[in-house]
DNA sequence: ACACGTATAATTGTATACAATCATGGCAAC
DNA sequence: GTTGCCATGATTGTATACAATTATACGTGT
């Protein structure tokens, strides 16, 4: 869970909410490149006026999933398997970065929420109730990016693992890759713990190559 | 320069003026943390309706640079020294990645292109005309986020680079410091027509610690 | 004097009205 | 038939009006 201050996530307005919405339809493939979004049309679907969808198409634009032309309309980007890759290759490396500020700076109520939340995943990859399982890999994550106590570095991992958050619900599907995935994090926060710099960071390393190569396995979207 | 088609900074559009406006205040300093951003009071100065000001404001928003408090206002947060700190420590393994990606990708016109920048740099910097260095820079950097061929880095590159715009403002008016730039930048331009992969990273990387180096140099902002 | 409640003002949130721009289609001139 | 122009419609850009929420200040009761 973000931090609700700084959270667009503000699902009690009407512009986050419809952020929200359009960015997961463009993230999901509901909407594909190049399909028009007129304000209009949205608006009305949604029973609601102009204005937030506005905002929020302008929000979607300063992240470069949409572009707008003048008087004319707006156009879904989206993001390619190649961007996918990119980001896997950026993760990469910023995940190790990540978790060497993260040895640094994580307090003992964290390791504790971090080890209870690899409990948790095992618990439930063994249940096969993969739902869970990814939501306590979001909150993995996100407790680590806080963790590294860097705004920057945060928000930016926070974006890219958003971004593929749908694939990785596929590829958390595959009960294999929830496991291994599981016994990667709780390697990672083993070595944290012990404050062991260079195999956390070449385990978080791993962890973002080993993802790849399950998305490369499954070849990609289907 | 970047392209047109989904450029944020469009000055043909109030929202984009008042975007590009609040931005650059903000990160020059002239609103200071917790600084509040009152709708009507910016709308007022600017002698424009609230509509495209409130736009730009989610837009920061979204960007991390303010944060709303429903019915109250906007509230400066702005980037701090330790932000600065960790956008080049970052940047030091994504310009790695980025010439890597480069050196696969680039064109012989993109080439050509850089060179003249570096001649161009090694000129005015010789005639002390920061100005005219600073935007050369500028032209550098894009030009070969733009060659590495990835939306992805190219666009947190980019933000990175704005981000910490007004601090090498000022580290390249140290005269010293702008030679000695330009000729990383010819180091690795090199590197990168020999296709020499490794030095070139070991440059790009070098680039970004001598920048913090001289930074710090410095002493930050004064 | 202090606590509480209510009215008022200030601010943002949302909807609507109006302006500007661009695409489209039809019609006329050649 | 084709080309060019004008009118019309569709869409976004901007301004304003209205609603909801929150802070503030004042007054009243104790």
């Amino acid at each position: 869970m973000s931090n609700k201050q700084h959270d667009q996530g503000n699902r009690h307005s009407l512009t986050g909410f419809v952020f929200n919405k359009l960015r997961e339809e463009i993230l999901d493939g509901k909407y594909k490149e190049n399909d028009e979004l007129k304000e209009v049309a949205i608006a009305k679907e949604l029973d609601i006026s102009r204005t937030p969808v506005r905002e929020a198409i302008r929000q979607l634009e300063l992240e470069g999933l949409v572009y707008s032309i003048p008087n004319k309309a707006t156009y879904v980007i989206g993001i390619s398997d190649k961007d996918i890759k990119d980001i896997y290759e950026i993760r990469a490396l910023l995940e190790r970065l990540c978790v060497k500020m993260a040895i640094e700076n994580i307090t003992d109520e964290e390791l504790d929420k971090l080890e209870s939340i690899i409990d948790l995943s095992e618990f439930y990859t063994s249940k096969g109730s993969m739902e869970n399982v990814l939501e306590l890999d979001n909150q993995y994550h996100e407790l680590i990016y806080n963790a590294a106590g860097s705004k920057m570095l945060k928000h930016t991992l926070s974006d890219f693992h958003h971004y593929v958050q749908r694939i990785r619900h596929k590829t958390l599907a595959d009960k294999d890759r929830a496991e291994s995935a599981t016994m990667e994090h709780k390697a990672i926060v083993r070595a944290i713990k012990d404050r062991n710099v260079d195999e956390a960071m070449d385990l978080a390393q791993a962890h973002i190559i080993n993802a790849v190569k399950n998305i490369e396995k499954h070849g990609f979207w289907n």
